[in-house]
RNA sequence: GCCGACAUAGCACAACUGGUAGUGCAACUGAUUUGUAAUCAGUAGGUUGGGGGUUCAAGUCCCUCUGUCGGCACCA
C-alpha cells in the first residue's frame, strides 16, 4: 500500500505497486502526457517504474531541466537508432549528453558524411512519428556482454567488460534498436519533437589516440521547435562575436599562410595590446612583483637540465649557430630561475617575484591551432616566484585574488576553476606531491570557490589551479594559472640562505593571470564583441566636422583630448555626417563628436555614443571629465549608460 | 598529429550536370559642402591557395602539398 509524497507535500495512497504514469495519470491526464521520467526518492526513473512501498515522487516533464536532459539522452538513442536503420553494419559505442545537445560516436567501415547527416535526421524524424515505446529491462553483465557480442557490436561489449562483476544492467529498447543504458528515458520517441544534427567529427573510441577513431555526430534537441529556433538563432548570433571576424572587421590584426599559429598585429590590434599590457604592468608593479627580460634563444642543455627537452622536446622549435643547438624558449621559468641565481640569495629576499612579458614559441600540433586563442608564438604575463615552503599559502592565496581583482577590470565574472593533480609522468616525490597538492586544495577552500578536480592532469613538475573563460559558442579556454613546482629549482640548482646558514633549494610558483595575452585579448573581443571598454578601445573618440568650416575647430578639439592623453582621432572626409556616423559606428569607437556651426559657436561638442544614444552638445572639459571617469572605472561604463 | 569539410578581387559571396570568371561593399578619379547608421557618376582590380594529372575544353573531375575551419588526441 504505498503512499506516494509528492513535491508540494500532498499524498496519494494506492491500493497496489503503482508505476510512475499511473500517478501522473491519477494526478491528471495532462501530467500523465507531459510525463518524461521520476525522481523517486531523488532518483531518476523511467514513467515505467513501479513503486512498491512509501515513497517521495516528483514527475518529470519537459519544464524541469531534468526533462531536458532526458531528451537529449533519448534523442542520443533516437540517432543510434536511425544510423542502425540506415546502416546496419555501423556499431555503436558511448552517447552522452552535453551542453545543449549530445553526441553519439559510431564505428563504421567509413566516416558518415554531411549527406549522410542529412538522411539520417530523416529516419530519426520518422522514427519519432512512429512514436515507438522506450521499455527498459534488464540483464546480468554476463548475459549482456554474449548479447550484444551476437549482434556484433564489439564496442558495446568492451564497454561492458569493464564494468564490475556481478552488477545488473539496465538495457533499453525501442523497437528494433536496443542499447546498454541507465537511463532514465522518455516513454516513446513521439516524445523527441525538437532536435537537429550539427556537425561530424572524429573522434578516437575511449579518447585515446593509439585507438581506432570512430564517427562523433553532434546534435542539439530542446522541448519544441520554438525553442529550438532560439537555440539556433543564439548560436548564429554568438558566431557573429568571434574574434577572427572581429579582427578582421575593426582591423586588429590577420594571420597568413607562411606564419602558421603566428599573428601579424595590425595598429588597432596592438593598441589594445597595449593598453592590456600596460595595466598588467601596473599590476605587477603594484603587487610586489619585478619585470625583467630574459633571451628568446637559449642553449639546448638548459632545457634538457630543467626536464622540459625530455617531455616536450618534440614542441621545441631549435635553431643552432657555430656547432651549438639552441631552443627558441618555449617557456620563460629556466630563464627566470638563471636571473634568481645571480649572486647570493637570502631567505630574507624571499618571496622573490620575477615577472616578463615572455614571449615564447611551442610548436603545437596543426590541429590544434585555433585563431589567436591556440598559437606557435605567445606571450604570457608570467612570473614566478621563489619562496619557503611556509610562504606557499599565502601567495596563492594573495595570486587568487590578484586575478579576481584583475579580471572584474576587464569584465569577466565567469571563472571557472580545476584543480589538476599528479600526472602519471612527473618528477619528485609523493611526499612533495602531497604537499604541493595541498597547499593548492587549501587556498581554493579557504576562499569557498567551487572548483573540479582533474586527477592526473598537472604539470609534470607540480599540482596546478587553472583559472578558465568562456569564448562566444561556449568553448573553454584555460587562462590563468598557478602552479606549485618542488623539482625545477633543484634541477636548475638554485638556493638560498636560510635563517639557521645552511644552504636551502627554493620553492617556484609559476603563475599567469591572463595567460597568454593572444588568447587573452581573444576572449576579450568575443566577450565585448569588439565594443571595448573605454579604457581598452583602440580609438577612444571619433572628432567628425560636418563641413569644411568646421575643420580648424575639430583639429583643436582632437589636439586637446589628445594631450589629455585620451586616442582620439579627426575625421575630415568630404562625407556626409551620417555616413561617417555609420562607420565610425561600425568600429566601434565608444565616443562620436559631431561638430557643426553651432558647436564652434558655442564652443561646445555635440557627443553620440556607439550604442546610438545622443548625450546632447557639452564643453570640452565636460567631455573629458566624463571620459576620465568612465575609463577610470575600467570594465564599467559611466557616460554610456 | 588524426577524422571530416573548405580555399574564387582587399572583404562578403555568385558562377546548373566541365563550355568566354560575376555581384555588392571597399579602393581610385571626378562632382557634391552635407546636422546624427550608406550622396551620385565613372575607373581599375582575379595564373580561381601551390604543384601535377584527366579532357578538344577544368573554378568545377582526380592526385598531391600548404593553410583555414569543426571536432578528437595534445596543451610545460
Amino acid at each position: 500500500m504505498p503512499v506516494i509524497t509528492l513535491p508540494d507535500g500532498s499524498r496519494r495512497e494506492f491500493a497496489q505497486p503503482v508505476s510512475v504514469f499511473d500517478v501522473a495519470s491519477d494526478i491528471g491526464p495532462g501530467l500523465a502526457k507531459a510525463a518524461l521520467a521520476g525522481q523517486v526518492d531523488g532518483r531518476l526513473v523511467d514513467t515505467s517504474y513501479r513503486i512498491a512501498n512509501d515513497a517521495n515522487l516528483a514527475i518529470i516533464t519537459e519544464k524541469s531541466e531534468e526533462g531536458l536532459e532526458i531528451i537529449r539522452h533519448s534523442t542520443a538513442h533516437l540517432l543510434a537508432q536511425a544510423v542502425k536503420r540506415l546502416f546496419p553494419a555501423a556499431q555503436v559505442t558511448i552517447g552522452p549528453v552535453i551542453e545543449d545537445g549530445f553526441y553519439y560516436d559510431f564505428a563504421y567501415e567509413r566516416p558518415f558524411t554531411l549527406e549522410d547527416l542529412e538522411k539520417i535526421e530523416q529516419e530519426m524524424e520518422r522514427i519519432a512519428a512512429e512514436d515507438i515505446a522506450v521499455e527498459r529491462s534488464v540483464m546480468s553483465r554476463e548475459e549482456a556482454i554474449e548479447f550484444f557480442a551476437n549482434l556484433g557490436e564489439a564496442y558495446k561489449a568492451e564497454l561492458i567488460e569493464a564494468i564490475p562483476h556481478g552488477e545488473e544492467l539496465s538495457l533499453y529498447r525501442q523497437g528494433d534498436f536496443i542499447d546498454l543504458c541507465r537511463g532514465p528515458h522518455v516513454p516513446s520517441t513521439g516524445k523527441l519533437k525538437a532536435f537537429k544534427l550539427m556537425k561530424v567529427a572524429g573522434a578516437y573510441w575511449r579518447g585515446d589516440s593509439r585507438n581506432a577513431m570512430l564517427t562523433r555526430i553532434y546534435g542539439t534537441a530542446w522541448l519544441d521547435k520554438k525553442a529550438l529556433k532560439a537555440y539556433l538563432h543564439r548560436l548564429e548570433e554568438a558566431e557573429k562575436r568571434d574574434h577572427r571576424k572581429i579582427g578582421r572587421q575593426l582591423d586588429l590584426f590577420h594571420a597568413q599562410e607562411e606564419a602558421p599559429g603566428m599573428v601579424f598585429w595590425h595598429p588597432n590590434g596592438w593598441a589594445l595590446w597595449q593598453n592590456v599590457e600596460q595595466y598588467m604592468r601596473e599590476v605587477f608593479r603594484d603587487n610586489g612583483y619585478q619585470e625583467i627580460r630574459t633571451p628568446q634563444v637559449v642553449d639546448r642543455s638548459l632545457w634538457e637540465k630543467s626536464g622540459h627537452w625530455d617531455k616536450f622536446g618534440e614542441m621545441i622549435f631549435t635553431t643552432h649557430s657555430e656547432h651549438r643547438d639552441y631552443a627558441v624558449k618555449p617557456m620563460n621559468c629556466p630563464c627566470h630561475v638563471q636571473v634568481f641565481n645571480q649572486g647570493l640569495k637570502s631567505y630574507r629576499d624571499l618571496p622573490l617575484r620575477l615577472a616578463e612579458f615572455g614571449s615564447c614559441h611551442r610548436n603545437e600540433p596543426s590541429g590544434t591551432l585555433h585563431g589567436i586563442m591556440r598559437v606557435r608564438n605567445f606571450t604570457q604575463d608570467d612570473a614566478h616566484i621563489f619562496c619557503t615552503e611556509g610562504q606557499i599559502q599565502e601567495e596563492v592565496a594573495e595570486f587568487i585574488d590578484l586575478l579576481y581583482r584583475v579580471y572584474a577590470d576587464f569584465g569577466f565574472e565567469e571563472i571557472l576553476i580545476k584543480l589538476s593533480t599528479r600526472p602519471e609522468q612527473r618528477v619528485g616525490s609523493d611526499a612533495v606531491w602531497d604537499k604541493a597538492e595541498h597547499a593548492l586544495e587549501t587556498a581554493l577552500n579557504t576562499k569557498g570557490l567551487p572548483w573540479e578536480l582533474q586527477p592526473g592532469e598537472g604539470a609534470f613538475y607540480g599540482p596546478k589551479i587553472e583559472f578558465s573563460l568562456k569564448d562566444c559558442i561556449g568553448r573553454i579556454w584555460q587562462c590563468g594559472t598557478i602552479q606549485v613546482d618542488f623539482s625545477m629549482p633543484g634541477r636548475l640548482d638554485a638556493h638560498y640562505i636560510a635563517e639557521d646558514g645552511s644552504k636551502q633549494v627554493p620553492v617556484m610558483l609559476h603563475r599567469a593571470i591572463l595567460g597568454s595575452l593572444e588568447r587573452f585579448i581573444g576572449i576579450l573581443i568575443e566577450q565585448h564583441a569588439g565594443a571595448f571598454p573605454l579604457w581598452l578601445a583602440p580609438q577612444q573618440v571619433a572628432v567628425m566636422n560636418i563641413t569644411d568650416k568646421q575643420a580648424d575647430y575639430v583639429r583643436e578639439i582632437e589636439e586637446k583630448l589628445q594631450n589629455q592623453g585620451i586616442r582620439a582621432k579627426s575625421d575630415l572626409r568630404n562625407e556626409k555626417i551620417g555616413f561617417k556616423i555609420r562607420e565610425h559606428t561600425l568600429h566601434r569607437v565608444p565616443y562620436l563628436l559631431v561638430i557643426g556651426d553651432r558647436e564652434v559657436e558655442e564652443k561646445t561638442v555635440a557627443v553620440r555614443t556607439r550604442g546610438g544614444k545622443d548625450l546632447g552638445s557639452m564643453s570640452i572639459e565636460t567631455l573629458l571629465a566624463g571620459l576620465n571617469a568612465e575609463i577610470a572605472s575600467r570594465g564599467r561604463t559611466v557616460l554610456e549608460d
